[in-house]
DNA sequence: AAATTACTAGACACTGTGTTGTTTATAATG
DNA sequence: CATTATAAACAACACAGTGTCTAGTAATTT
């Protein structure tokens, strides 16, 4: 809610700001795409994206700035994918969360290959556990009531099964419908292994 | 700190370049609890080492082939810790083979600590897959039939699960014992969150 | 139309990079 | 013990990228 409001007044923004942004982000999700994050330079991003440097450093302080705010704007594409949905410890209330998901980073390939590689991972993550915190666990953890810690192991847990299958099933090209990817992740999730073997 | 040195092969290694490197080593994962890996230049390493820039070269091309070489000697380490034992789909067969990695890893805890952040995360998970490939999955595939690409989501889901609970637990200090949360990682594999809900 | 705001171009001192050539110290060998 | 390899140290190098700042121009808002 809080960052909602800043993307809010944000709106208002002068009109050449968004055609500056949009070009450096588009440059920089490119230069991802082809080098890792430490070889991609402030310079490299402007001289692409056509813009002075200085204008660069009047939006971000550098490229790991510029990282966590696209990141912060997908979270946010994906709270609305799913805001009219919760999250439960049901099977059948999950997978069409999940497969919104799914379809959202299908939709956004180019974008997802590059927060979920290198050192997106571990932010990203982050971030998604706080929407799940928000959205669900918290109630569980009320609800059966578990040991904080333990609770705490189960999210992580289950958040890094899930960003982990869906950073290889776009790696190779998001080959599988979204509905299995969905199927196998819940499945793991709840029953584990032993569903499988 | 103590980091493994590498191997047999290396064994003839001149003295001092085993002095060098080990000084260069840990300045690097003292550095690294310090700061993100991106700001940690080749230059800080050297002047902490208090050796010449120059013979950081002439042993490494920079910080990420140099995080890439202590990756490599901590999964030597593992495999040593494990090399007596299989892993395999069976719960009792696998509580051992991760408390040894635990305790492995509560040993060296600042290594871990580096190593688990940032951008070695994804990395270290690659090469644990290896071993994993190598002493596992490969005959539980064989013998269950399973799809490949099944068979590789399974993994993926397996391993980044334990490396997730591993990080937040060795982030923590490590408050729980290794049998407790090798018990909470095979339930939450073999079994899923059905487990505790 | 005037005021405001954003971008540009270019210059600045500064930090870090990667390499080279030379000298010094140490280890291995005969 | 003396010889020879070779690693380490040191200094110097051109070069690339950083972050900041100024003055001038262009776009937008009111």
């Amino acid at each position: 809610m809080h960052i909602r409001e800043f993307v809010m007044t944000r709106e208002k923004e002068d009109r050449r700001i968004k055609i500056t942004k949009r070009a450096i982000k588009e440059s920089f999700v490119e230069l991802m795409q082809e080098h890792p994050i430490s070889k991609v330079s402030v310079k490299m991003i402007c001289e692409r994206a056509d813009i002075n440097r200085s204008t660069f450093y009047s939006h971000y302080s550098d490229q790991y700035d510029l990282l966590r705010q696209v990141q912060k704007e997908v979270v946010e594409g994906i709270k609305d994918a799913i805001a009219d949905r919760r999250f439960t410890v049901e099977t059948e209330e999950t997978i069409p969360i999940l497969v919104r998901i799914l379809e959202y980073a299908r939709e956004n390939t180019g974008l997802f290959k590059v927060l979920l590689s290198e050192e997106g991972d571990t932010s990203l993550q982050e971030e998604v556990m706080l929407i799940a915190q928000d959205k669900t666990f918290d109630e569980v953890r009320v609800r059966d009531r578990l040991d904080r810690r333990l609770a705490m192991y189960l999210e992580l847990f289950s958040i890094t099964g899930c960003i982990s299958i869906i950073k290889k099933w776009i790696d190779d090209g998001t080959p599988d419908e979204p509905k299995m990817v969905a199927e196998l992740i819940t499945k793991l999730l709840f029953q584990g292994l032993s569903a499988y073997y």
